[in-house]
RNA sequence: GGAGAGAUGGCCGAGUUGGCUGAAGGCGCUCGCCUGCUAAGCGAGUGUGCGAUGAAAGUUGCACCGAGGGUUCGAAUCCCUCUCUCUCCGCCA
């Protein structure tokens, strides 16, 4: 969420920031529009009840001495109503702004380029070399099928589309991933595990980001069942954990690796990557977040950057990173940087994390703030999270990048110690 | 699902015949004093948000006692709804 005082004052950086998104500014006017009717009467309202609160400590006053408090009594009473009606208007101006304010995507930082889509995007370092193939490498669906580790067919009689059932070495190998990132997130990059809920209210969602403007792209339960809604990523929970929460500075920063299954409508993404894990209704995710000081959040960005790719070095994992550009950064996030992984079947990088600073935009929407040593008041923590990483893409980045020629897959080194085998082959 | 109890400031804990209570008291914390260390002691201060004023320290207005409504001139205190916590019973992994 924006700063209101920023977009009331300090228009013109608003407005530069959504052009450079490629958002225009006619929400902006009705937000303002909105703003100063809301300032307004508030004045209105707070100098009636001021004069409410004396009258009625008079009141108060004359009837314990016993006197005749009829005249302050209508006065009151006549100013009381002036107030309920003024604040009713009221409720319904800070209803309205609060709307519209939560529709405004963050203001990107300085150092991200000006964009409209990922062909713009900055290819920032790669790291590894793609694999050579003497015969064609196979789509990692191919190869999960023809090694009877993944079932698409079924899952999609039992669920669906997009919904995939993991069998035998290939449940395994999730299950491997999922334990040698935690270990690695948490014993060796300082990360506190946290097993979160996957079920969460309107509010979780409000605080990150994802609602009101994304509610096409999550599944939710009925009413009746409390309306609650399926996470998208364990950002949600986990940055949730201390909204509405006052931290000490002494306490940041706070780091937290969560694995969950993640759940996604893909409204909106007919036709892309119909096959294949890629794109997936049910998915399993490690994710990395922190609460930081403002001062340190974009040198917490690059270490949060760093402890991600470290995941595809162990892996052994041919890579890339990629700085997003204003376009296609997300609604919430101040920069991005997005981890590629090299897909040889396909023929090129697919995103397998997405790393973001949210400064402040988060922490603004879920109210989670920080107290300074010695200092009076408070502040805004910065939020960042990212992928550590997106198990599902992981499984098919391994498949097709350590497939062999026998149509065995490879295990690489970091996770025999979970799988106890070195090899996936056709039974 | 049935029956009951409760939700107050960083914590504990007063306050429920409505009115100088933003909230007693204690603990904790901060600053100062004192004690050759430690402990104890003394003094002052110590919530959040949005405004006004000021260079600043500060002064000041309004709001907030789980959330939202209502009654009233006035509510932490009365009424309603919701949420959460706890106890007992039932049911279930």
């Amino acid at each position: 969420m924006l700063d209101i005082k920023t977009v009331r004052d300090q228009t013109e950086i608003i407005v530069a920031a959504l052009k450079k998104r490629g958002e225009n500014t006619e929400l902006l006017e009705r937000l303002l529009k909105l703003e100063n009717e809301r300032r307004d009467i508030l004045q209105i309202v707070e100098n009636n009840r001021q004069t409410r609160n004396s009258l009625s400590q008079e009141i108060g006053k004359l009837k314990k001495e016993g006197k005749d408090a009829e005249e302050a009594l209508t006065q009151a009473k006549a100013v009381s109503d002036e107030i309920s009606a003024q604040e009713n208007t009221l409720r319904d101006l800070e209803a309205k702004a609060m709307q519209l304010l939560l529709m405004f995507p963050n203001i990107t930082h300085e150092s991200v380029k000006e964009g409209r889509d990922e062909s713009d995007n900055t290819e920032i370092r790669v790291w590894g070399s793609k694999p050579e193939f003497s015969f064609e490498p196979k789509n990692h669906w191919d190869i999960g099928e023809d090694l009877d580790i993944l079932d698409f067919e079924r899952a999609g009689k039992i669920s669906g589309a997009r919904f995939v059932i993991s069998k035998g070495a290939g449940a395994r190998l999730e299950r491997a991933l999922i334990n040698f990132m935690l270990n690695l997130h948490t014993k060796e990059n300082g990360y506190t595990e946290i097993l979160p809920p996957v079920l969460v209210n309107r509010e979780s969602m409000t605080g990150t980001g994802q609602l009101p403007k994304f509610e096409d792209d999550l599944f939710k339960l009925e009413e009746d069942s409390k309306g609650l809604l399926l996470i998208p990523t364990a950002e949600v929970p986990v940055t949730n954990m201390h909204r509405d929460e006052i931290l000490l500075e002494e306490n940041l920063p706070i780091y937290y690796a969560a694995y969950t299954p993640c759940f996604r409508r893909e409204a909106g993404s007919y036709g892309k990557d119909t096959r294949g894990l890629i794109r997936q209704h049910q998915f399993n995710k490690v994710e990395l977040v922190k609460f930081v000081r403002p001062e340190d959040s974009y040198n917490e960005l690059e270490a949060l950057t760093a402890n991600a790719e470290e995941v595809l070095k162990r892996l052994g994992l041919c890579y890339r990173v990629v700085s997003l550009c204003t376009g296609d950064t997300g609604f919430s996030a101040a920069k991005t940087y997005d981890l590629e992984v090299w897909f040889p079947a396909q023929g090129k990088y697919r995103e397998i994390s997405s790393c973001s600073n949210f400064e402040d935009f988060q922490a603004r929407r879920a109210s989670i703030r920080f107290k300074r040593q010695g200092k009076k008041g408070t502040e805004f923590v910065h939020t960042l999270n990212g992928s550590g990483l997106a198990i599902g893409r992981t499984v098919a980045a391994i498949l097709e990048n350590f497939q062999q020629e026998d149509g065995s897959v490879i295990i690489p080194e970091a996770l025999r110690h979970f799988m106890g085998i070195d090899r996936i082959v056709k039974k």
